[in-house]
DNA sequence: GTGGTCTAGACCACG
DNA sequence: GTGGTCTAGACCACA
């Protein structure tokens, strides 16, 4: 799985890198027991510092999406069900999308249209290697 | 409307006015044409930096939510269809959302309840105007 | 309230800030609201790089012990009560000291004498100034 | 007696299976004089390297728990009163324990049942052989 | 002023 | 080999 990064984009490189490694376990390119890449050689592979790298497997170990084995490093985990947390998390961050959906005069079956698409690039990626 | 910030959420203080002011058009609890508090005022009430709010409206004057009269301050602006820019943001903020779902087991009939309800909660508060 | 690092010590020097300011709010040292050093005033007075108590805040504050206040940087957080997991891992520390009691020959009694002097250690504290 | 490692925890694993033999001899599991398996069978039977066992064993060497005979190998210590690095120690971890009761609401009541179930955990584990 | 991010390099613990 | 810790210094965002 290739990851991309952008130094200019306003987002920090590491929360990038968190985003794109959900993006990618989501979409089956990474498999739960699969074991990324060390913090070293990412960056290395990456061209950034491995603290970098470091700092995004621990957001997502913090998040539940990878756990670190002491002999495999980090590696993909099992999925489960989100706690109220994640989704109270969840659900403000697509109210806030709704919002500004229906500041842009985007109706309702148009904002669930939208959703479902986005819905589908992700889980319909599995499989898919590109 | 009453505008609430926490100091100590994650969100810059700038970010959570700017979300709350985009709640509050899609809300309906802001109408077009009407015009918000100066940043002074709006800064003194919420006893906060007035640097802070103006921040805010500069955000939110960017991305074409609000209108700066010379005479009236800020305005709620008309509402406008989102250009390809504004698109590509809210894909990118829905399909991590989706990811995020995936990941924990949400299956996409309930992501999708769940997106709903979402924009129910955004739209339902207007009275009955749209 | 004055913090002594043992860089000789095996527990990381992080750690020794997390345990002591855990201490220091129980027993009354560090009082509910109370703003902590800045990250660099405090490496500056301890002498030790500002990473390091960054780090230390970063662990006091997932663990529910502080707030990071954007205005007034770090604040002894209110108390609650512990969930689960604190309880677990309460129950694992304690469980492992009565065992290393056991297999030293301290009796029920002697360790529940034990524990009640450490307990009155801490929260006996509270009012003094030493 | 039946060890359980897990490599994804935060301790390491050689502290897990010298908590863990702690807990065995204080629970009676292993009594005084028993030998415990070499190194390379225990290795071998929990799937990790032998130089991990080793060291988990020269950790309980350290303190006392074990003793080393030539011709049977490790083999559990016969108790002792604990001197005053022991107690030093114990008073550290159980200090900080209540500190983190403390913050979390728990009252002195509370804490000292924790403890007294904690310990009956331990002990309780023997037949009836104290 | 505050904390957050990123880089860079050293050393250590673990397995 | 792996990640974790600590140091040091730069730049930026926030208030």
């Amino acid at each position: 799985m290739i990851l991309q990064i952008d130094t200019q984009d306003a987002l920090p490189i590491y929360a990038q890198l968190r985003d794109q490694i959900v993006l990618g376990i989501a979409g089956g390119r990474l498999e739960q027991g699969e074991a990324l890449p060390s913090v070293r050689r990412l960056g290395a592979d990456l061209g950034i510092n491995f603290h970098t790298v470091s700092k995004a497997y621990t957001a997502l170990h913090d998040e539940g999406y990878i756990v670190m084995d002491r002999r495999r490093g980090a590696v993909v985990a099992r999925r489960t069900a989100g706690g109220a947390d994640f989704l109270s998390k969840l659900g403000r961050n697509i109210t806030l999308s709704a919002a500004e959906a229906v500041c842009h005069n985007m109706g309702g079956d148009e904002f669930m249209a939208f959703c479902a698409e986005c819905y589908r690039n992700v889980n319909g990626e599995k499989g898919d290697s590109s």
